[in-house]
DNA sequence: ATTGTGTTCATACGTATGTATGATATCATT
DNA sequence: AATGATATCATACATACGTATGAACACAAT
């Protein structure tokens, strides 16, 4: 019947294969690396995901699903200005990433493709562009954000967090810097990049 | 560069692997994929570049390597303000990005794993970051450019118009707003974000 | 014509893959 | 104790994969 939430191996793969698609890819992520990570029976992602691809698209949608919302929270209330608004945003991302650690690399692999991201994505950027767009054009009238294309802000401000969380690994490799304890430093560039 | 009937089969097989890893990834793209679309046999790929990873890999070095020297070249002159000479180094990207539109898949797919990015991701950034670091802090000592991490500033510089470029793609299946035409604005956009 | 070298070809091999199947186990309800 | 729904398990199956192999071919040099 329908899965119970508290079900434990639903559970424990979940957990598994979030950072195993995060890091290696869908196609480089096998259900044996799956089961056996999570400590399950090779058969179970079928009984409890059917697919392996509807596996991947639930965690994507528990990844990436829950921004809207806060986005959402970030653009209301009357009093507030825009720029404090988008700021709020910026930061809302950061701690959502925070939260996900593995968020970047699914929204990376989404895009890098050329065809239509899935549509846990869509779906989650369908609501999170109109109302950021509204308070950007809003900010605009009253001459407190720049002129320009409200969606590629919108693009910036999101894919930021983003590339600055994926690019600190990288950076760190290549340095020998490492960023782990610099987030509040990341999240005051991002946002006073955004600012700007 | 296109390929005709008098191509080599080496080229052919460069030239048809570079948008399936591009779109697919390194998994997702398997050795019959390339061979078929280059219309080669199948023992071309072992025979050119011995195995599928050192074929990646000399995709790889093809598409981000030739950016190091560009770079550096922007980062030279001693009469040149640092702000001019980053505003330089952001479009360069976003030309080297114009002729070579898979390299922002590349990249991205790179960085997704939380393992150091392959050699020649090395080796290039290796190049790019001492020489840019330098003028970054050139123009932090002048007061022409805010204080700020320099690490993050590269990273800021090189991640954006990876990432608009991506996001304009995801952007135009979201909103069915298509950027096609409108590369010279993203550069803007980048370059203003960038100044700022 | 023969040789030698570089290239293309069809095919084989072992392994890994996603998914299906049917048996077995667990456990609340009767 | 018996039943029946739910969950776990080992295993099977067809396919796809990367790579290896050796024959066939092209063709310039002898």
């Amino acid at each position: 019947m329908v899965p119970d939430e508290t079900d434990d191996t639903r559970r424990k793969i979940l957990y598994a294969a979030r950072p195993l698609f995060a890091e290696y890819g869908f196609n480089g992520t096998s259900i044996r690396d799956i089961t056996s990570a999570a400590g399950v029976n090779l058969g179970a992602v079928g009984y409890y995901f059917a697919t392996k691809e509807l596996l991947y698209l639930h965690l994507l949608q528990e990844i990436v699903g829950p921004l809207a919302p806060r986005i959402e929270w970030c653009m209301r209330g009357d009093d507030i200005a825009p720029l404090v608004k988008i700021e709020r945003a910026v930061r809302a991302v950061f701690d959502h990433i925070r939260a996900n650690p593995d968020m970047p690399a699914f929204m990376v692999r989404e895009m890098a493709t050329g065809r239509p991201p899935a549509q846990p994505i869509l779906q989650t950027f369908g609501r999170i562009a109109p109302a950021m767009a509204a308070v950007i054009i809003e900010g605009q009238k009253r001459n407190e954000i720049r002129a320009g294309d409200p969606l590629l802000y919108i693009l910036s401000i999101i894919a930021q967090p983003v590339h600055l969380f994926l690019g600190r690994v990288a950076i760190s490799h290549i340095t020998g810097i490492d960023f782990d304890d610099a987030h509040d430093r990341i999240v005051d560039h991002a946002v006073a990049v955004v600012r700007a």
